[in-house]
DNA sequence: AACTATTTATAAGA
DNA sequence: TTCTTATAAATAGTT
């Protein structure tokens, strides 16, 4: 999938290596999200990179599912209907609250915007330096960051529900 | 990647959506084995289909590196008292949970990004017009694009809510 | 299960 | 590193 095809096996040039290994672990978590999206599906990976960094992805959370794959044989039959009930109540809570988001549109969609930039910055501290060997002064700068982020999208979100009554005012149900 | 693009939102008909978790699943285990291989890399994936059946892949084997994967926060480092090794243990778990949510957002990164610029262009004369005069149609439909990224938003929320949460009362003592 | 028309991922290159 | 771009690979709809 690129200007030429590799052989299967490890790469041996360390430089080459890392880069393939961060292109393709975006890559698998990308798909991973597409299929617990597109399917209903749960889906929770680990890895490991060469210098044995660890990372993970899940949906909705990778100790959970590791935890449920564990657990496999004690919840075999009866958590189907009750989880597909508790996503059909939530969705039905979130129609409620959020219908549109168009009173506000230039603004929202400038927040937005800034939104994604704070979580890609965000993202970008964290590739600087793996989470696990910050500091604890780190740590708390990080804290704060990701509080910042919460309070961007809180505030985004607020609008979207004060809007999303009024659309659901206007439909009548 | 096929002869239509589709939408990034679940499947609705049975068959197929059972047809795109088949395929897809494979696809997903095809790439982390290849991840594995050209890298060098342990990856280790669990998924439960909309029927809540398990699936794994694991290289070396899923349990192993989800055990690995949990006993990173339980790495012990000497000379230290007790309570400061309960610290560091939380810390690493957060960092973890952190980390999740993190990947997470960068594996929806341009799911959102692509739904904004539909939200741009496509609809921009529905947001343009007063929420009144917007057929029932129109407002089925923004309602769905609304929901959607209202529930990318809330579940990463939620999951920040927690791990901040988790963070500051670790830090208590 | 196979088959393609297309979309998507990505290996190199800049 | 980040962005291009030529090409390989995955897959949605079809048979």
């Amino acid at each position: 999938m690129g200007r030429r095809k590799i052989k299967m096996e490890q790469v041996q040039d360390t430089n080459t290596k890392q880069v393939t290994f961060s292109k393709r672990r975006l890559g698998l978590f990308k798909k991973a999200s597409e299929l617990a999206t597109l399917c209903n599906a749960e889906v929770g990976i680990a890895v490991f990179s060469p210098g044995n960094k660890p990372y993970s992805f899940g949906k909705p959370d990778f100790d959970l599912i590791a935890d449920r794959f564990r657990n496999e044989s004690e919840e075999s039959d009866s958590g189907e209907t009750s989880s597909d009930r508790k996503r059909v109540r939530q969705e039905k809570k979130i129609c409620k609250r959020l219908n549109s988001i168009i009173e506000q549109t230039e603004a929202e969609k400038k927040e937005a915007e800034e939104l994604q930039k704070r979580l890609e910055s965000a993202d970008e501290e964290r590739f600087n330096k793996p989470i696990e060997e910050l500091t604890l002064e780190e740590l708390y700068e990080l804290e704060a960051k990701m509080k910042k982020i919460h309070v961007g999208i809180q505030n985004n979100i607020n609008k979207m529900q004060a809007s999303s009554s009024l659309m659901f005012l206007s439909k009548g149900n």
